[in-house]
DNA sequence: ATGAAAGCGCTAACAG
DNA sequence: CTGTTAGCGCTTTCAT
């Protein structure tokens, strides 16, 4: 990190605090309001609730409550009615890494969706640690929320059934859970992957490496089946010592390709399972002053706005964040909405090969290849 | 956008739902432990808050009452515990964009230290509309958080004024108005702006594009005076015609090159905005099939992992994200714990220009040129 | 060493 | 057409 801790503090203005000048309007309150019109606290909720017409509550007192409503800046206080009503229309967002683009777009449409249907969310990052994200997940039930969306870092969805269990509705983006009765929403990795590792062997590659990501999760479990069946498609051995890995983070991808290019026989491409894994093999290729595509081919998992302007514009798996996150708005709102139970349909969404230039064509296959295994 | 909106729905599994089966266990509460126990709810709550030997409750019944709360899986109640106390242990963050990693890098900070400190934090995200900021800050308010912390697209901060006279702590990040009295910290606009614009004169460029941000936020007129005044310090005038854009998106820097790319006397060098706009910029010169740094010198404010391994490594401007957030959560969390009034101390971190390869040193400045002005 | 009761702000059943 | 009252789950006087 080049980055200096230091920082330097310009005192722009600190006019002094005066406590008496410090009028801080009490918050009005139905009460506030009930007093100011000369009216109950009940006539008062059902003019703030919109069902003046079903009580016919006269005109004139609606629009005196009105007018005191909003003169006192009156806003409901929204503890209180979670409290009161049993729904706080908020709901938890749990995932491994906010800074990580797949899933801060996510979040982006999540939150989207979520102000459109009168929800707020609650943001929790696990940093990729089961015992944070239990420890989220028991906090957001304190806090009541009406539903969750998680990605869980779990590997078996244990903590999550005896979350289903309370009745709690949620949905499971980019994980899916065998076991675990609820919807869950993800692209079609093990597609994704076939398809990469079928376009490496296509175009000549024998020696390909996989670089995964954290074990056990369905995505990683998904794309590094991908990895075995292109080759068993096409009539290839897996070579197992070129699995290699164990993070989503771009460490893993920096050190394991430090160590692949290291070795005998260097792999001639790389297939790598997340976009920061990716980054991690462009500064390991550029440290080692090799070149992609020249030295070594790499398709990576993840779009990303920067793929296409790389030195060597990366060929990447491309997943379609957007309607991830809208899909899993759209079934966590459905149980919501109409009480519905959850079933556990999993949703997946294909992936899309984005081929650019980061894959070299290996001479022809050889005959005898072609014949192997 | 390439991508397809279909999306292909696999039932993996779809169990029947059944009632009988789904034994929602019902939250149990203080009065389910005093019920439990043979106590009082005040016993209960004293126990659970940790208040057991100030009110010298007996050993036993302490840990009869800790049993039952193991036992019953009890978990307060945030909602009640608010209401009652005027106190969430929630922290509002509303920012332009969580899908810009600028801000969602800050949002990682600032959830990480919430987390910390006992909170939780309420995102929201104003996409770069002052509408749906006030209506955010309405809404938090009514969700009675402890504090905000906020990247502000309004111009002026008169939304946030109302605020603050409410005696909501708050803090403001990436932006600062003079007339709010509340800290606010962000990177030193001018003098990254400065550097960057020296740094391009002093390799010979004349004509200078600058593509800015949104018109009247602290972030851009801070970099644009950056950009005017390393002029000035070199004795040169500023065209204005070179000063264009009106937004920190990607669309406005693609938009803005393609303008630009197609005068008559084109700019020899971009200094963009934002890592945003560059991107756009980035998309435009390709499109034009021209080369960064041959074809046109690029300086980007923002630094990005994938920056130094793009076709043309880019010269930016990074900012100290993961600081600025540390130190906005500090500010605040000193206002919320102290009850320590708000003064409008402005803090302000360095930006460091990381020099790469995207600006290209043009032939020695001409005797006529140094003369100038 | 422990409880009863009031109240945070809101809603809804019940009662006119 | 409107009001009284109880209660959501919790904390906190004030009693004992």
């Amino acid at each position: 990190m080049f980055i200096i801790l230091h920082y330097c503090c310009t005192i722009v203005c600190a006019k002094q605090f005066c406590p008496t000048f410090m009028k801080v309007a009490k918050k009005s309150t139905i009460k506030t309001i009930a007093a100011h019109v000369g009216v109950s606290v009940t006539t008062v909720s059902r003019v703030m609730t919109g069902q003046a017409t079903d009580y016919r509550i006269s005109k004139g007192t609606e629009i005196a409550i009105r007018g005191a409503a909003e003169k006192l800046d009156y806003a409901p206080n929204q503890l209180a009615r979670g409290l009161r009503n049993r729904q706080t229309y908020t709901i938890g967002l749990v995932i491994p890494d906010i800074a990580n683009p797949f899933f801060s777009s996510i979040a982006k449409v999540v939150e989207m969706e979520a102000r459109k249907a009168g929800y707020s969310i609650i943001l929790c990052d696990s940093q990729e640690s089961t015992n944070i994200e239990i420890d989220a997940l028991r906090l957001l039930q304190t806090r009541n929320v009406d539903g969750l969306i998680i990605s869980s870092v779990g590997q078996d969805g244990k903590h999550l059934e005896r979350l289903a269990q309370q009745g709690i509705p949620m949905v499971v983006v980019d994980r899916s859970f065998p076991n675990l009765k609820c919807p869950s929403v993800s692209s079609d990795n093990y597609q994704g992957a076939l398809d990469a590792v079928s376009y490496l062997i296509e175009n000549g590659h024998r020696m390909i490496a996989c670089i995964q990501g954290l074990r056990h999760t369905s995505p990683n479990e998904d794309r590094v089946r991908g990895y075995r069946d292109a080759h068993q498609r096409h009539h290839l051995a897996v070579n197992e010592s070129l699995i290699v890995g164990d993070s989503f983070g771009e460490n893993n991808g920096y050190i394991e390709t430090k160590i692949l290019l290291k070795r005998a026989n260097r792999p001639t491409a790389i297939f790598a399972v997340s976009n920061l894994i990716s980054l991690g093999v462009l500064r390991a290729v550029a440290e080692e002053g090799l070149k992609i595509r020249d030295d070594v081919s790499v398709i990576s998992f993840d779009d990303q706005p920067y793929s296409n302007y790389l030195a060597t514009p990366m060929t990447t798996v491309a997943q379609q964040n957007y309607e991830i996150g809208k899909i899993a708005c759209k079934l966590l709102f459905e149980q919501i909405r109409f009480k519905k139970p959850p079933d556990a349909k999993s949703f997946v969404v294909p992936t899309k090969l984005i081929v650019r230039q980061s894959v070299k064509k290996i001479g022809p296959i050889s005959f005898d290849e072609s014949l192997r295994n």
